[in-house]
DNA sequence: CCGGACGCCTGTCGGC
DNA sequence: TGCCGACAGGCGTCCG
């Protein structure tokens, strides 16, 4: 489900609830999430204070002095701030229950999320230490995009989708992006001319302000931590929209299936 | 190193 | 109406 945009639209809205908060105990319900959540984690975050609520890639960070709570909503997950938690219900896995009463509750249906506690340095952890640069952050422009994809013969929707290149470029924001920048996705990644990998790094970081801005795209249960639905789905020019008129030249929006991901594009926009 | 396929889960939707 | 297969926003891992 979430991509960069609901990941930070989620830490948007938890971070102010949470910042300064005292972990008062973490409940967890089932533990059987894409990796265990570690028998040992509740005795180790109870008692620490949150210090901040960090993002990299699609991981949330809740840092505190001693460690930090790591999370990831892979495709179904979301996190909501409650302060007069009722029941949990069905796929409520893990509660992290704060001194001032409040509870951040995860909830994902599919279960290929992740919460684990990471020791310091957090960017140290094996499932942080190769992830490329943010796509909104400096280091991340045309020239970056060109080099990286130098002999690589991969599809360059792949390419902005491997997260040892960039961060946070999902499936459905690869497409957006790539139609933005008129590039067809199935092209190879290293005979893209480095102009036109400056404006594909352009439209990528476009694409994801401006979702962020929305609150994130909406497509079936994603719903952000305040339990608002994002409205960028409004805005999706080409993704999920086979055979619909593309928006400039009104030929039928094509589907593809690229690396097992559907991929929606304009074959005259798109070269 | 690279590229491609697989699997982890549950829920939903379209077709018959 | 019910069943069954296909598919869904991620991503680590394995294989050639």
């Amino acid at each position: 489900m979430p991509e960069l945009p609901e990941v930070e639209t989620t830490r948007r809205g938890i971070e102010l609830y949470l910042t300064g908060q005292r972990i008062r105990e973490i409940v967890v319900r089932n533990p059987r999430l894409r990796w265990p959540v570690p028998e040992s984690l509740p005795s180790m975050a109870r008692g620490r204070t949150v210090a901040s609520v960090n993002r990299r890639a699609k991981y949330l960070v809740l840092d505190t002095d001693a460690g930090g709570l790591l999370f990831h909503l892979g495709m179904s997950g979301s996190l909501r701030v409650l302060s007069k938690p009722g029941p949990a219900a069905t796929h409520d896995h893990v509660d992290v229950c704060f001194d001032n009463g409040q509870t951040l509750r995860l909830n994902d249906p599919r279960r290929f999320g992740c919460l684990l506690w990471l020791p310091h340095p957090i960017e140290a952890h094996p499932l942080l230490a190769r992830l490329g640069p943010e796509p909104l952050g400096s280091e991340f422009d045309g020239d970056y995009l060109y080099h990286r994809s130098r002999g690589r013969k991969a599809a360059i929707k792949n390419v902005i989708m491997d997260g040892r290149i960039v961060v946070g470029v999902g499936n459905i924001y690869a497409s957006e992006a790539l139609f933005l920048a008129g590039i067809r996705p199935g092209r190879a990644a290293g005979r893209i001319a480095r102009r036109r990998m400056h404006t594909l790094a352009a439209a990528i970081r476009q694409v994801l302000e401006a979702a962020i801005a929305q609150g994130g795209t909406t497509l079936r249960d994603f719903v952000s931590s305040d339990g608002q639905p994002g409205y960028f789905s409004q805005q999706l020019n080409v993704y999920g929209r086979r055979g619909e008129p593309c928006p400039v030249c009104r030929d039928p929006i094509q589907a593809r299936r690229l690396g097992q991901r559907s991929t929606f594009f304009c074959a005259r926009c798109q070269t």
